[in-house]
DNA sequence: ACTATTCCTGAGTATTTCACTAGGTTATTA
DNA sequence: TAATAACCTAGTGAAATACTCAGGAATAGT
């Protein structure tokens, strides 16, 4: 998603050149990237030319919104949210789990990608990195894409 | 551990007890309990009459002590803080994560067993529990029965 | 001393999730 | 038509989680 989000408004990237420039395999991609497309966080081109591209811009799409997407949603609790932790009724440390679940959230939904990008640390790994390399190398946890 | 910060300067008590109102097998709480007493949470009283509790009070416990006892440490990084966690370097991500676990251990050490006990839906739970389950407080020898 | 209780320990197991592989099909462009 | 690239479905290996099982060791009451 960094590596849209730096190329964005320059055409799509495509799966194949993330996946041999990160080493992560184009079929793993390809399911990260279903995802992403059923949140609506990227659209698809295919045929020759085509590939992935970002929704919306790279300031309105926080890293909260790719973990939900990827992740099906973020949910800290036993019972997916359902309150049946316990024989079909609330254990004790449920509103405990719900709570700190939604504090992860505000703090990975105040970053966005762009945000993201503009990081000192962050900037200073993609300059760096290509300078090296013809198609920037962006060395991403994988969940992330 | 809110079991035995309810029960907190009444005397030890037992897994078996536990085990019976939470809902959770007894050689799996013997296992948790393990590595509560290695981090020094509790302590064990062996023989008839015994059980455990609480090393500390329970306002000088929290919830983030627990989890890293029981987890062994929080960690959100893939590198489990080591920072190779790309080609021996740190991931782009790898700042993120780790202010994430900072957040989450921030968060889960502001509550204590103390505060936890004294929440209003915690202790509806507590009562409804106590309702159901006998809280075998003193037992009925059986030469008296 | 005997016995019931309770903690303590190690080894094994079932289930789930994660990251990934394999092998296709469909749409678009040159 | 042929190449490209998204799209789709199923399966796999490793690892973590949440247990079970089978004992052993300390302690209190009789």
């Amino acid at each position: 998603m960094l590596d849209l989000a730096i190329h964005h408004g320059e055409g799509p990237v495509t799966l194949a050149g993330i996946s041999e420039s990160q080493g992560i395999s184009l079929s793993y991609l390809e399911q990260l990237f279903a995802r992403l497309k059923r949140h609506g966080l990227v659209e698809g081109l295919r045929g020759p030319g085509g590939g992935y591209r970002l929704s919306r811009r790279p300031d309105d799409i926080s890293v909260a919104q790719v973990i939900t997407a990827i992740g099906e949603g973020i949910d800290v609790t036993q019972c997916n949210g359902n309150e049946n932790c316990q024989g079909g009724e609330r254990c004790l440390t449920h509103e405990l789990w719900t709570k700190l679940g939604n504090e992860i959230y505000s703090f990975l939904d105040n970053i966005t990608l762009q945000s993201f990008i503009q990081r000192d640390d962050v900037n200073e790994v993609i300059r760096r990195q290509q300078g090296k390399v013809e198609v920037p190398a962006l060395r991403v946890k994988e969940s992330m894409a």
